[in-house]
DNA sequence: CTGAAAGCGCTTACAG
DNA sequence: CTGAAAGCGCTTACAG
């Protein structure tokens, strides 16, 4: 008891307590209502075979007693969680935030409530989550993976469990993923900025480590290669730079000589890193060059000019992802299957800029 | 038994059932290293007191069967799920996914899982999702509600469920929220359009029944009133209108003798579709008006002019909702508290123009 | 330092 | 249409 309570404080405490440690089960409401457990059971359950006389009897006690059913009790004997998790970068982001609400969508519609976690691209944060969700028994995992080795995943799979990964493959395991045509994309992203009459084109990617970047800057090599057009490594830049060090590149890409008169970024946060760098550069060292981006956002249409990008399809990528956990859930046996989503050009103005 | 299978599948398949259907459990450990159920118990939860020998044989009979402690089964002995929930409109609104990233570091770095669900702004959808979630004992509940009517709630938080309630408050339930200062917010934002010279200010709000959008248009009023200014009601639009509806109030509220000099947005996906309605019509068939928005958004800044806007921090919302929970969770007994966050404006341009 | 027994709150399998 | 018994896989309380 704690110093300066009075005994009315005690009592509400105590009640507060045993509130909180103890609600009515449905042994409660059975005697209650004179009934057995299973009675009451099958009438939570919405079990037909229950006389009317019998249910609403029940279910008066129910609604008296507060009776909630404590599901980790009902999950405990069925085995089944009626859950399933997702693991991303960062739900903060608007690609990822517009994935988990498809596969909120999809869950939603199978009756499972979803779990989301964020591990910046952190290896031992995506084990973590993941190893967490497996002793919580999620029915299925869902998983942008940031891992660059998924082995510690395999009992888990040998225990049942089925996994989709999203955006990025699996790496020593086998399980199901559905992935952006990276290397299509940015190779049509590619053809359409050669199409407008440019021979030197920078490319600006992520750490080339992440599966989708390296998948990205083949599409470039691979169209550049297709249109006989020379690659200067010069004109390459990967990684995460930031603003002074991006600053400074784009001058160096953009002025002198052998300056490249358009450029490629190779996702929304470069893209608009370049964007916001071009913008602060009124009294500019250097032209505007023309610029595609790989990924759609929004406002993309509301800048001048409008930015042209390869868009891809965040919500398709959690939709489907979700649709192939659940057909596994219903008992689809077969081979780990990979999916591949189209990109899409929307073109509106940045991209068509004469060299 | 599927048409078509050899003997072999069926093997595999009685195997994958099987795996699916049991797995090793702590008996299961202590079997195989010849110890107690009990024994196992401490190892997995790294209970100091077992001899480092007894350890080893534990834990290599726990790597070799694959053994992962079962928390369905944890919980419903301890009571406690180390999870919680967060409710909100639609995880894919910028402003909503930033909340809900703050969320799950709170939880993260108290030990919880978060599980999170959108309804759309639909009372029956919260209040199933908000019940569904208190079904599996979540420890605590988050909501940025859309009901009109929240005793739904109330025999739960008498069993001694916490819950905070975020951005908008509970209605007909005593218990904590964490709101944005709407009305101060609002009335910063106008007052900022007086002082540049603003005398006729249109507001576009969201629908009146919407906590925060009374809120706001309030503010409007309020800083009107207080720098002695008539407020037309022809100026005031409440609603979600669609393209053609927006265009048509555009024109009515920006043409004319009456027509006003600046509009204030009541959240950012107003400003947003304002923004695009003034983009199309370079030919515009009226002046450009001052502009300020409630809500900060991704490439205020890169559009031109700038916008202005008065900014929430929904980050701010969903941290210290989250610490307020998990100061309940440890045993904060107080009344229910409402905090308030301040706004701030950010001066882009738009909301610097002369009538 | 280790273990045997009870029990958390449900559903399952079976009986009548 | 209704019920008594067993058990899901852990932790708790207690004993030695």
């Amino acid at each position: 008891m704690l110093v300066g309570m009075v005994p009315g404080d005690r009592r509400a405490e105590a009640e507060r307590v045993s509130a909180r440690s103890r609600r009515a089960t449905m042994n409660d409401v059975a005697a209650h209502a004179g009934v057995s457990l299973k009675t009451v059971s099958r009438v939570v359950n919405g079990d037909a075979a229950v006389i009317e006389d019998t249910r609403a009897k029940v279910q008066r006690s129910i609604v008296e007693l507060g009776f909630r059913r404590n599901d980790s009790a009902r999950q405990l004997r069925t085995g089944r969680t009626s859950g399933i998790g997702l693991i991303l970068e960062d739900v903060a982001d608007p690609f990822y935030s517009t994935l988990t609400r498809a596969v909120e969508q999809v869950a939603a519609a199978n009756g499972c409530l979803l779990f989301t976690g964020s591990c910046d691209d952190d290896p031992g944060q995506e084990q973590k989550l993941a190893l967490a969700l497996c002793a919580r028994r999620v029915d299925g995992l869902l998983i942008v993976p940031a891992a660059a080795d998924h082995t510690y995943l395999a009992p888990e799979l040998a225990a049942g469990l089925p996994a989709v990964f999203i955006d990025r493959p699996p790496v020593n395991l086998a399980a199901d993923v559905v992935l952006t045509d990276n290397v299509g994309g940015a190779r049509s992203g590619i053809a359409h900025l050669i199409k407008g009459g440019h021979r030197r084109i920078g490319y600006l990617g992520d750490t080339p480590s992440i599966f989708t970047a390296a998948q990205r800057l083949e599409g470039y090599r691979s169209a550049m290669a297709e249109h006989g057009l020379p690659v200067d490594e010069e004109w390459i830049l990967m990684g995460r730079p930031d603003e002074a060090q991006l600053r400074a590149e784009l001058v160096r890409l953009l002025t002198g000589p052998d300056r490249v008169t358009a450029l490629f970024t190779g996702n929304n946060r470069l893209t608009v890193a370049v964007l916001r760098e071009l913008a602060r550069t009124t009294e500019a060292p250097f032209a505007r060059p023309a610029l595609v981006g790989f990924d759609d956002f929004e406002l993309a249409d509301l800048v001048v000019p409008g930015i042209t990008v390869v868009a891809q399809d965040p919500a398709g990528l959690g939709r489907v992802a979700a649709e192939l956990l659940f057909d596994r859930l219903a008992g689809l046996t077969a081979p780990p299957r990979r999916l591949t989503l189209p990109t899409s050009i929307i073109a509106r103005g940045s991209g068509e800029q004469a060299p």
